[in-house]
DNA sequence: TAGGCTAATGCGAGCTGGATGCGATTGCGT
DNA sequence: ACGCAATCGCATCCAGCTCGCATTAGCCTA
């Protein structure tokens, strides 16, 4: 699966680049370049969405069938360790990793789940309130908050799925 | 809430009130109370912070030994319904419960564990923002968010990944 | 005060998400 | 091509919580 046909927003070509970019990183930290790496990095930029550990673990599987749970736990945890990608916890569920450098919060809705992804500009007020009353630095990265998105808001009564 | 004492912070007499009334909304609503109960409840208002479902457990088993964490977990789920507490998760960790009507949310240091509590106003601005450009309806009651508290980010340089 | 209905409990098995120890494998500098 | 150690695959463990089921005990009625 080598193809780079031009399309989508983050077509196969920027993501190819984008890859190599990353593990050159990992090369550079003293690391080591396995397939299992590749395609962790490979699942995480092609993904549109923000994916649990599983999920990802299932995409290097569908190409790479050996590469167990936890070879993709401790990836995670590397590529997290260098800066690449971060993680956040979504209230109940399992963590949801995504790429550092996009800069956004996440408000859960705690009746669908649905996840809306807001910019980071939707928090610097917040955050620099958090500063000067409480010293607080807010880590946009991890910014996950519980609500109720406008879909389940204003059909009040829809369930879950 | 009627305060029965005036001025103590939450006094063994404003508790024990409180409880029974706790309890009596347990009761109208078809519920019966057991010491269990009684113990469950007691704890969370008695406790000056929040508590996870094991410190629960150890406050209630002090006094009744035998009282399972299942049952413990069982009246903190039917509280919850019955809308006297609410539980947040901070990050890793297990959940921790408290009583709804101490309206505040939580920063989380992601590096010692401490959680500040900020007071319901100082996200009453980022509430109306995402409501307005989302149409997200905040909930402050499960509001948790991460960062670096004054404590570790004045002491130590966290160098920025 | 007794009796009966059934909510609630105690207990343990089980589940999910994740961490860890260890021998085998394999990337990669030389 | 070789050798070292970083990394992997696997099994196993752990925390936090949930569930099924037989038994216990609130609450209501008489």
């Amino acid at each position: 699966m080598a193809d780079t046909s031009p399309g989508a927003a983050r077509g196969p070509l920027a993501t190819d680049a984008a890859v190599e970019e990353i593990l050159g990183r990992l090369r550079l930290g003293g690391g080591r370049i396995t397939t299992a790496r590749r395609l962790v990095v490979e699942s995480l930029l092609e993904s549109p969405h923000h994916q649990t550990a599983e999920e990802i673990s299932a995409q290097v599987q569908a190409k790479a069938p050996d590469v167990h749970i936890s070879t993709v736990y401790r990836n995670l945890d590397e590529l997290e360790k260098l800066g690449v990608i971060s993680h956040v916890h979504l209230g109940h569920g399992p963590a949801v990793y995504h790429l550092s450098d996009e800069d956004h919060g996440h408000l859960v809705c705690s009746e669908c789940g649905w996840v809306t992804e807001a910019p980071r500009q939707a928090f610097s007020a917040l955050a620099r309130a958090l500063k000067g009353r409480f010293g607080f630095e807010l880590d946009t990265q991890h910014f996950a908050v519980q609500g109720v998105c406008s879909h389940c808001g204003s059909s009040a009564g829809r369930p879950p799925a």
